[in-house]
DNA sequence: GCACTTATTGGACATTTGCGCAATAGCGTC
DNA sequence: GACGCTATTGCGCAAATGTCCAATAAGTGC
């Protein structure tokens, strides 16, 4: 098998495991099982067990933050963006995928690659986050004296509500993450209240 | 030694490694060590480890919420009791604090009783935040036309901007969470901005 | 057909883990 | 001082894990 596509189905029952068994429990010997090949193929590829998790992680969601990003850019004005940036983010991830970042951000302290990735990445999302609000500051269609603090706030927001959709099943609901998250960011920017509501119902 | 008293050491011992290494990394022999003790004496009061763990968080978390109530309480009027709040809780959790909250909440996937202490203090927090929302809109201090959506969001934006903090080392500072929830929580709340800045300097 | 590279295997190794168990020490009671 | 209960010890066991390595399979160019 040539060695590319090898070390890519290696990343991809990596990505596997750690969606069904979360990245703490992820073993070796459960992606090789996954992958039908041998534990020792896997360190032919990867140096260690660190180096394959923080890469697995960064093309999952890398790829979420992507896919969100290309989103973002078709929006038509500022507000359509961040419409689309709540769109996107709410349909992006499953569960699954906010577990991982629990998992990640639990597992930061104590894997120094893992931590960096998901560090560049959460930048990564605030920094999309800051561009839609400074260009809608420049059009007039936002209200924002801070819009660094502004997009960190709209961002852990964002992760400290889905975090307790997925971490506790019923506390807080789906609904009203997305309900609160597009909420709190109208009261932030100082737009007239369902300006966020996703009106598409796809 | 009594054995109330020995279960009561142990918890301690065990919340000790657990702040100092982290929930997944805390071992029966560490605790052991840390209690001065053998490790056959922790299996003769606890049945698992699992139950070890979760009694050891909700000590410690328990407490946490119990001093800021404590201090909340001692506010005289709703302003006061946010700004005490907000006082409490940056100071009350170190990083150790946030860091076993970040552990749990990704282990309560896999741990049902670690979950449920999770989410019950969660929402005890939530709780905390709505009743002193509620006396402010009472009070005429505070505008807000859903105190329980209101305390989700200050909970999880604190929650949010806390876990960036302690997760990543430098994206965003201890001071900068201090000042962009209290700012956050101004907005959220109709109050001038300042009003729940920290003036006391301890 | 032959050398040579490389992907791949399967298991060995040392370490760590939760847990159990037989032996011991400490202490109160008669 | 002897007895008995229990807290406590220290070790052992089986399972799991990351890592490494010698042996093998599978091409590939000549």
């Amino acid at each position: 098998m040539n060695p590319d596509d090898r070390r890519e189905a290696i990343v991809a029952a990596t990505l596997a495991v750690m969606q069904r068994q979360g990245i703490a429990a992820t073993t070796v010997r459960d992606v090789a099982a996954e992958l039908g090949a041998s534990s020792g193929l896997i360190h032919h590829y990867m140096t260690s067990m660190d180096e394959l998790i923080a890469e697995a992680f960064e093309r999952s969601a890398g790829a979420d933050l992507l896919a969100t990003s290309n989103l973002v850019q078709q929006g038509q004005d500022p507000l359509e963006q961040m419409r689309f940036f709540f769109d996107s983010y709410t349909r992006s991830d499953g569960d699954s995928g906010m577990q991982l970042w629990l998992d990640a951000w639990a597992e930061a302290a104590r894997r120094p690659e893992l931590r960096q990735i998901s560090q560049r990445l959460n930048e990564a999302w605030q920094q999309l986050i800051c561009g839609i609000i400074e260009g809608g500051v420049r059009a007039g269609s936002m209200t924002c004296p801070d819009p660094v603090a502004a997009a960190w706030r709209i961002l852990s927001l964002l992760d400290g509500l889905h975090l307790q959709e997925v971490a506790h099943n019923d506390s807080v609901t789906s609904q009203q993450v997305t309900n609160w998250s597009r909420r709190g960011a109208e009261i932030e920017l100082g737009l007239p209240l369902g300006t966020l509501t996703n009106t598409e119902t796809s």
